[in-house]
RNA sequence: GGCCCAUUCGUCUAGUGGCCUAGGACACCGCCCUCUCACGGCGGCGGCACGGGUUCGAAUCCCGUAUGGGCCUCCA
């Protein structure tokens, strides 16, 4: 009988959660709710600092808000700090490990080859004679991570390994430890890295790479997740947009490839503005709202709710939101240069129309532009302008409405006698 | 330098010997729609790193080369 999938996540507590780690979280995360297995967080720590604690709690809001939740409490790397020690004394007794200079460490085979099955990438063997005797506790008495790691592999019961592809060099010496201790060994997955456009491994210099970043910056969390999966894995020839649920009911490791990928922001955009444009409007208010509080905008909410019809087609994350629809809440700066008889006249026309909605204000336009001899599309925007002190705004009918009429005739006769 | 890994359009990828004159998506370009911007529709540009094999037949298998990356810490 196969055991129970158990996989972990095991970040180390340096500072913000890296969106490259939570990719390889995101396959771990997926494997494990496809196979119906556990999923373990387990911080990497070797000190309990201030900024450790600081770290780990980021690590938690960060995977919380992409929405990988994990089974059972987080767990320390340095609570078996105890017990590795003690294996370590036992592969001292055996002989698979030998003291140096007060530190103790490990034996490998002198002959013969070590090699894996790896679920992403195959066959991967490795000479022993090449395999340096690695340090296993320090001379100061604190476990190394080659260590501990495996070990708490063992203590877990984790049958699956699914990281990044930096630790495949590791991997040989953590299996020959995992030998000399008779203990089992999981099966590996080591998936590929992500990098930068320059080929580079992804970093600041490339664009957001904490997953704070990616909330402030106002994508969803599920884009992220979509997003995340894709790079470096893929249903079939065709899908792309896939909710979290179709992702866990699809993904397997054997289709992750073995090569690196490189994030591209601007799919990130796109993919986006998709599943902003597929929001129920009464969603997307929510998400806009929550998204302007934690910014510190405090817009009053009935008006957020009402720009909602007027932007969900139009922006891709919602950092866009607060510049496009500013003259709906802020006064604006009359811009100079724009045709103040066009404004002037258009100010009259509307003083009149009844009732103030897009309908019949785009009636009274569209009317005024052709008494005019306009082309609407010249005649509009000195309108726009004035009114959004924009040449790129929402539609102009419906900012008109939402701005009502008399802030609208306000803006529109300051443009005409400015002009 | 040693070891390990990778290499299909600019990017993410499909492809597991014939269905491939290599498919999709993002990006880019053009046209249409249009009050701006978007959305949407249509079309276009563009790729199997190179060289040898194996085979009737190779993007797919093998070997080299090149390029890129990772590791070689008493870091994780």
């Amino acid at each position: 009988m196969p055991a129970d999938v158990k996989v972990r996540m095991a970040p180390s507590p340096t500072g913000f959660l890296h969106i490259g780690s939570v990719r390889t979280f995101v396959f771990n995360w997926l494997f494990a709710r496809q196979q119906g297995g556990e999923c373990l967080l387990r911080i990497e720590n070797t000190d309990t600092s201030r900024e450790v604690a600081e770290a780990v709690d980021q690590i938690q809001d960060s995977l919380r808000w992409i929405g990988i939740d994990w089974d059972g409490p987080v767990s320390f790397q340095l609570d078996t700090a105890d017990r590795a020690r003690e294996l370590a004394q036992e592969l001292l007794a055996k002989g698979d490990a030998y003291e140096d200079e007060g530190a103790i460490r490990f034996r490998q085979p002198t002959e013969g080859t070590v090699s894996w099955h790896d679920a992403v990438r195959g066959e991967i063997e490795f000479r022993n004679e090449l395999l340096p005797d690695l340090v296993i506790v320090r001379s100061d008495g604190r476990p190394t991570y080659n260590f501990v790691s495996p070990v708490d592999d063992i203590l877990d019961g984790i049958t699956h390994v699914i990281r990044g592809d930096d630790h495949v060099s590791n991997t040989p010496s953590q299996i020959n430890i995992l030998r000399a201790l008779g203990a089992e060994l999981p099966v590996y997955a080591h998936v590929p890295m992500i990098n930068g456009a320059d080929g580079k491994k992804l970093s600041k210099r490339h664009g957001a790479v904490a997953t704070e970043a990616f909330r402030d910056d106002g994508y969803l969390p599920q884009t992220m997740m979509n997003f995340l999966a894709l790079l470096g894995w893929s249903y079939d020839d065709k899908t792309t947009i896939m909710s979290r649920h179709e992702l866990i009911e699809r993904f397997s490791l054997d289709r992750v490839v073995p090569s690196p990928a490189t994030f591209d922001y601007k799919k990130l955009d796109w993919m986006n503005g998709v599943y902003l444009r597929n929001l129920q409007p009464e969603e997307y208010a929510h998400d806009l709202r929550r998204f302007l509080a934690e910014q510190g905008i405090d817009w009053p909410a009935e008006r957020v709710n009402a720009t909602v019809p007027l932007v969900q087609e139009k922006i891709e994350k919602f950092s866009q939101y607060p510049d496009f629809v500013r003259f709906l809440f802020e006064d604006i700066e009359v811009p100079a240069d724009l045709d103040g008889r066009i404004c002037r006249a258009a100010a009259e026309r509307l003083a009149g129309v009844e009732p103030w909605d897009a309908a019949a204000i785009e009636e009274a336009l569209r009317g005024l532009v052709d008494e005019l001899g306009e082309k609407p599309r010249t005649a509009f925007q000195p309108i726009r302008l004035a009114v959004t002190g924009s040449k790129v705004s929402p539609g102009l009918f419906e900012s008109l409405e939402l701005l009502g009429r008399d802030e609208s005739l306000r803006r529109l006769s300051a443009a005409g006698t400015e002009a």
